[in-house]
DNA sequence: ACCTGAACACCGTTCAAGT
DNA sequence: ACCTGAACACCGTTCAAGT
């Protein structure tokens, strides 16, 4: 370890906001949001409590910082994608990092200070749709239809009592507790469809992303092609 | 708050695990669930802190607890209404109240034991669709789908850093902190729709909600008569 | 310039006691 | 039975100091 004085990746190396940043996330990952302190993140980078503060003002700005990070993972579509599959690239790496650091969803609701990543997120989606043909005022409407699938989505996910996928013993203990006959419905669902072998609710993500798209798509060419009476969508 | 019941609703009332979970969302309401502390909540109840834990085994119970609380609020649909009208009902309902508890939507990730109010809640979903003749597999991916999208769009509300409806100067300034050009797109659909005058985030829900219903309610007349190429939605 | 020890006002929770 | 005071091991953060 302390071999020479070189490049060793330890505690030698010079504190940095990116580095402090890059192990509050390894810390949140690891052991949970919940454990992240400014203690424990001083001792993961090998650095004693106060010394944070030099690269932070407060652990707020930790939180913004991750958050933005996290966004920074979600990646870019191909410049030259169409407007279906960059939305549906976007989606599903989204849904992929949010997975990998499901700590994040819950936070993004309080803050309220976007970093450059997240904006360049934001940003990029809209300017997908925009340039597909959406007015704004559709493009606002499909922004928001799609970003509340995908955050909701994973949201859902990241609550699932049991992972099915590798845990399916801990659903069944978990059904055991439902009142016999109290809640049929989930019971039938449950015990029928995603206890059995080959489900993952995952799996789930791609149908509604996938008819989520079909209906921006109707609508899109609907725009193109208005109809006679001149009404929009449903209602 | 205080006064729900007709006699003092001061501190003479006896502490009952009830009012000590009632306390603890009007202390969430008022000031956020980053206040709710132990000792926040025994102040609020004209209590002691250890008083508390007569009641309660922890502040974990109390945050299964007021979960469980705010998914009972949710209304339940009527109980001849429609398939579709009973999911609009609920989904209504459903972002009503996740409006009026938004600390409620980030804490949903962490609560893996879910209350009776919730298994109610979700049973009575899968019912609607079940009895509407959703297959089972339909009906799964149709509840992951709605679910996604109440509480997505929650979350994203309550992220919003402007209330469009009574801040849009705050908008306004954080408008201002884009680096000029960075960002066009976010720019243009800020500036020329979101900060328009009668523009309400809100609004945007029941768009997507639609757009949703619409689409399962297509997937359940094609369930009803198949196609000959027998293909079910798009790719 | 960067890092730190001691200290302060908070947490959730245990334990032994009060009525 | 229900409530409580004192205490413990934690928090985030300030401040004055070290190199």
């Amino acid at each position: 370890m302390a071999a020479n004085g070189g490049a060793d990746a330890e505690k030698r190396v010079r504190l940095s906001r990116d580095r402090l940043l890059r192990g509050a996330i390894a810390v949140a990952d690891t052991a949970g949001i919940g454990s992240l302190t400014m203690r424990s993140l001083a001792q993961e980078l090998g650095v004693k409590p106060m010394s944070l503060y030099h690269h932070v003002t407060n652990k707020e700005e930790i939180l913004d910082g991750i958050i933005d990070l996290v966004f920074s993972e979600i990646e870019p579509p191909a410049a030259d994608a169409d407007w279906r599959s960059a939305m549906r690239h976007r989606a599903i790496s989204a849904r992929g990092v949010l997975g990998r650091h499901p700590w994040a969803i819950p936070l993004m609701e309080s803050r309220a200070n976007p970093g450059p990543a997240t904006l360049r997120y934001h940003d990029s989606v809209i300017g997908t749709l925009r340039r597909a043909g959406f007015s704004i005022g559709m493009a606002a409407h499909a922004f928001s239809l799609f970003d509340s699938y995908v955050y909701g989505f994973a949201l859902q996910e990241a609550s699932l009592p049991f992972d099915t996928a590798t845990a399916p013993d801990v659903a069944e203990s978990i059904m055991a507790q439902f009142p016999t006959g109290g809640y049929p419905y989930l019971a039938e669902l449950t015990t029928e469809h995603v206890l059995q072998p080959g489900y993952d609710y995952g799996d789930e993500f791609e149908f509604g992303l996938d008819v989520i798209l079909d209906s921006l798509e109707r609508l899109l060419t609907m725009a193109d092609a208005p109809r006679i009476d001149g009404s929009r969508s449903g209602r």
